[in-house]
DNA sequence: TTTGAAGTTTAGAATTAGTCTAAATTCATT
DNA sequence: AATGAATTTAGACTAATTCTAAACTTCAAA
């Protein structure tokens, strides 16, 4: 029989590629976009290419090792944060900063009952003025 | 010295795009993306073109007249409802729907706190499965 | 009633993000 | 080493949106 790499742990099954894609995510405190992630693997990885860091993080999203934001505004944003987690978006300067906000979880049910959705996740999204928008 | 449109309020001074822009908004229940408007507002005002559709959504949302809604999975959605309220998102169909959960307003202090924005507004989306795909 | 400035519309080109394709490569098992 | 599945690569392609520059509207002031 083949050897079925599905059964692996996904940590276990990652290609030099995938490895790079992650550690560039996970280096950074920010939410950097693809093309971000592009430019800075190909420093330690220089035959990498755009389709591939693409294939990578359809890969580690599917995996559960990284989190895609969407809020638009250009971009999807990747985050090393997985857990369930709130965002906020600078209506100034476009910064998302994440927090955590466990009310936030609670709400679950009472949306879901509202909606008439099964549900499986709830996030909330604070938009303001970020401290740095503010100073100025 | 030259008129100052700006002086009016937002629905006197719509021009027919603009307007037949916001009547396709309004006179739907769903979401419906740009392209789709074009092609609705076009029966209406044969010579309407594509950049005036971004053009005048772009106006209309600054307006305050209607809502951009954008979650990823392609083009950005536009929303007749202008008052605050959430959104549930289906993870199998994509379906976007409307709710209000008062609650999720309330948490708009704790969500500044916890931040350190200054806040605008906060807004909650469930994902999950929608009623129509959960009967498949 | 013409003028002209400001704003708007138009068509199409340009840009951007992301996906697709097909050939080449890798790699774990035989 | 040979096999075959999965992955990578480069570049073509697509879809959404913005930009551009010329033409058109509007309307207050001359």
């Amino acid at each position: 029989m083949v050897a079925k790499t599905e059964n692996r742990k996904p940590e276990e099954k990652l290609t030099r590629q995938r490895e790079a894609v992650l550690q560039v995510i996970r280096s950074r405190e920010d939410h950097p976009t693809a093309n971000e992630i592009f430019q800075t693997a190909r420093e330690q990885l220089p035959t990498i290419s755009y389709a591939t860091v693409y294939n990578s993080l359809r890969f580690l999203k599917e995996a559960g090792l990284v989190h895609e934001i969407k809020f638009g505004d250009g971009a999807s944003r990747y985050d090393r944060e997985t857990d369930r987690h709130d965002h906020a978006i600078c209506n100034e300067c476009g910064k998302l900063v994440d927090f955590d906000l466990p009310q936030a979880a609670d709400l679950i049910q009472a949306a879901a009952r509202k909606s008439k959705f099964q549900p499986a996740s709830v996030h909330l999204t604070l938009r303001g003025i970020c401290p740095d928008c503010r100073k100025s």
